[in-house]
Order: C-alpha cells, then sequence, then structure tokens
DNA sequence: AATACAAATCGACATTTGTCAACAAAAAAC
DNA sequence: GTTTTTTGTTGACAAATGTCGATTTGTATT
C-alpha cells in the first residue's frame, strides 16, 4: 500500500504556480485556498494510483514520476490512452460528469502525487473565468489528441502504429531521441493496441531496420523521419 | 452550394432556449446577445459543413437533419466519430484550441445549420460560470465516449465493433428499434473502423442470426441482448 | 421504359494479426 | 550464488480482416 507522506516535491501550491501554466491564472489566496485541501501521496512503481470504477473525489498532479493512463477494455485487456507526467492535471473527465473514475491510472516509476480536492478546483471554475478558459483548452486539446489515437488505432497497421507509439514517447514524454523506457513490452502492446508477441516483432524489425536501436529498455531514436513516414502512410 | 436562408426552424436563440439544455443558462439578455450574431444555413444531403484544417469561426449547431462527425485518417479513409443531432452544440475541439477544424461535419440530410460566432459564445463563458461548468461537463462527457470509443476499435472484433455501432445508432442517435437509415454502408464501414465489404457480411449475417433485420436502408433491431452480448465480449 | 451510374453484394483469395508453445534472458526472492 | 518467477523472444500456425473482380440491385436521368 502507498505511504501517505508529505514531501519536498510540492510543498505548498504557491510553489506549484511555477510549474503549473494553469495555476499561474490563480492569485495568490486562491492558490492557498488549493493549498488546504491537497495532499500528497507517494506510490511505488506498479501500485494503482486511480482504478476505474471507484468514485472520483480528488484530481490528481504527479510531482514526480511517470504513470499510465488505461481504460480496462474486454477481456482484461488495457488500453493506454496517454502516459502521465509530472505537472499534468489528471481527473478532468470525471469532474462534472458522474463522480466516477472511467480510467485507471497505474504508476510506472516510483510516483509522487498530490491530490486536489473537486469541490475546491470547482469553485475556482466558477470564480475565475481566465481559469475556466485555460481548462475548457486542455480538454478540447484531449478531444484532438483523441481523434488522432482513434486514427492511429483504428486505420494504420501495426508498424504505423509502433511508430506512432515510439514518436509520442520520444516526442511528448521523454522529449528526447534517446531514452530509458519506463513501459514493458506488453505496456508497449496496450498503448498501440496490438498483442506483445506482435508488439515486440515489429520493435525487432524497427531495429533490424536501423530506424531504432533497442537493448531491453534503452531506446534510441535514429530515424525520426523514416518513423514519421511510416506513420503516415499506415 | 448551400443556399443562405433563413428558416422557420429557429427564428430566435430566445426560442432555442427550449431545445437546448445549455441554453436554459442564459439570461434573456444574453440570448439576445448570441442571436445578433447567428445566421443560419441551409445544406443538401451530402454536402461539406466543415471541412477539415479550414479555420473555425463559427460553432454549429443543427436545427433539422443528421450530419456525420469524422476525420481524415490514412489514404482518404474516413473514421466516423459521431453522428450529430439536431440541437447539439458542436465545434467545443476548436473553441480554444488553434482556431481549425480537426474534424470535417458533412450532410447525410438536408440539413438546416445555425451558426454562433465564437466570439459571442466564448463571451458567456467568461461571463457566465453556470455556463461554463455545463459547458466543461459537456467536453468531459465527450472525452469519456471517446475512452470507450478506442475500446471499441481497437479491441473488438467485427461482430462486436457493428454491435457497438448499431447500439449506438438505436439508442443515442434515432432512439427507437425501428428506423430509416442515413448511413451508408460505407458509413457504417467508416464508423466501425472496417472496410465495406466487411461491415457488409457482419450486418448479413446479423441479419440471417435473427438479431436484426436489415432490408436496405431500413434497421429493425430484433435481439438488443444479444447485441449488448456481442458488444461486451467483442 | 431505357439508360447510366452509383451503391450493395458475394465469393475467392491475399495479407495482416493473434495465438500458442517452447525457450532464453533478466529480475526478484531466497 | 542459486532458485524461482517474470519478462522477453521466436517460429509455426490459425483466425480475422482486407482486397479484388464480377454481378446485382437500386436510383436518378432522359
Amino acid at each position: 500500500m502507498a505511504k501517505f507522506t508529505k514531501t519536498d516535491n510540492c510543498k505548498n501550491c504557491i510553489d506549484c504556480n511555477k510549474k503549473i501554466p494553469l495555476f499561474q491564472l490563480l492569485s495568490k489566496a486562491e492558490l492557498t485556498e488549493l493549498n488546504t485541501s491537497r495532499y500528497e501521496v507517494k506510490f511505488k512503481a506498479g501500485e494503482t494510483i486511480f482504478k476505474q470504477g471507484t468514485s472520483a473525489t480528488h484530481l490528481l498532479i504527479l510531482t514526480s514520476g511517470l504513470a499510465k493512463f488505461y481504460v480496462e477494455g474486454v477481456q482484461e485487456k488495457q488500453l493506454i490512452i496517454r502516459i502521465i507526467k509530472p505537472w499534468e492535471i489528471v481527473g478532468q473527465a470525471s469532474l462534472y460528469f458522474d463522480n466516477r473514475h472511467h480510467y485507471s491510472i497505474a504508476a510506472l516509476d516510483d510516483c509522487t502525487a498530490c491530490f486536489i480536492e473537486i469541490g475546491s478546483f470547482k469553485k475556482m471554475i466558477r470564480q475565475n473565468p481566465s481559469f475556466a478558459e485555460d481548462f475548457i483548452t486542455q480538454c478540447t486539446q484531449k478531444g484532438v489528441f483523441s481523434y488522432e489515437k482513434m486514427v492511429s488505432l483504428s486505420q494504420k497497421q501495426m508498424h504505423g502504429r509502433i511508430a506512432d507509439g515510439i514518436l509520442y514517447l520520444s516526442k511528448k514524454i521523454y522529449e528526447s531521441n534517446k531514452f530509458s523506457l519506463h513501459l514493458s513490452r506488453q505496456d508497449i502492446a496496450d498503448l498501440t493496441g496490438m498483442s506483445k508477441d506482435s508488439a515486440i516483432r515489429i520493435l525487432k524489425e524497427f531495429h533490424h531496420e536501423g530506424i531504432i536501436e533497442l537493448d531491453g529498455k534503452n531506446l534510441n531514436v535514429l530515424n525520426v523521419e523514416q518513423l514519421e513516414r511510416i506513420s503516415e502512410t499506415g
């Protein structure tokens, strides 16, 4: 079980101000108010942070570590929608809907998570229009991202989907061509909607063709352009 | 080309009040203000209402007819995300993002469309917190819908996807077990992420098994429970 | 009614993808 | 350091799905 601990990552919401663009729109008084309702918990790699179907009372912000955001599909299969990085606000989907988590989140790494009570967050939305606007912007961006993901999952063949997955990790998550993966092969399969065996096969193929260099968890993208070409042609 | 016409469907935004829940949160003054920036256009079946990639200056509300909301994927293929009915507000995704349409909308039927200028809509969001909240609710609902769609597209086999498609049309769009389809077989394929030939095959199969009755465009869902079972098992 | 054209249908076949079993490698537990 | 367990890897095969061409049906036009 996760330990309930105060950490040094984020002593106070007023500090978060610097890390989270959305919070820069809040006054010091508002940040102080958010701070009173927040608490922080540490999770070990593999632990579940949010479980699909449970009730949603708090929003989540990671202050360290990485997590996977996934939905539980048919026959125990997971579909990883995206990877969660520090300073991203997670939980919008449940905010005004039915107060249920419609997805699960699990730590890929040792994580520190800050939880913000939904009520106080909603209050900010009501009283601070700029905050509301920025929040809506984030929701709509996620919408566009979803459409692209649907196209990838439903219209591209395995090579295209793996290319999309690698490009996503490289550009959006690790922001580097060379990185040490937090995902297992099964996770990569769940991210790209295929069987683990197929994911391994395509990764190996890319490796042999010199598009990537993959040794265990160490991934090095050698030819971004070709990955992008594969992504576009499907 | 679409004719620019005033119609009787929606003479005034103040009437829309009755049809669109979101608009019930607006004061008469606010509705009047929205009304000044709106205009109405008729589209014939097949015409494009929004084209992916063009700039988004207005939100759309159908006052009559049906339309398909789709993204243009790889190799000219379309992925139909959902069907648009009258009194639903469309265009959120572009509102605060980059003012581009990230999807296309085409009339499936003769349609009457009401266009609301984005600026005046944004003003309502800033000045009316309840309006903003309700709007956010809609965005988050769409998010949850997207996750379910991704699971359907990526984890279910053709039978499950066709079942999902039929259930969606029956429950959400036509709100009846028996209806006259506005979609072509190709559209059904684009909605469920498969080839036209495969869609036809599965539909025929369902027909022969007595799950549905399908004659041309006339669809009658005979066994909802079985469709739901097929949807769940994938 | 005759024609033209698009949509729907179907079977045969090719390709893609998943499954399974066996094994190797790595990590965790002892 | 050894054992156990998990994770990764591979090939052979089976199942799912797409493609193609031929044919039929339906719809619009003359």
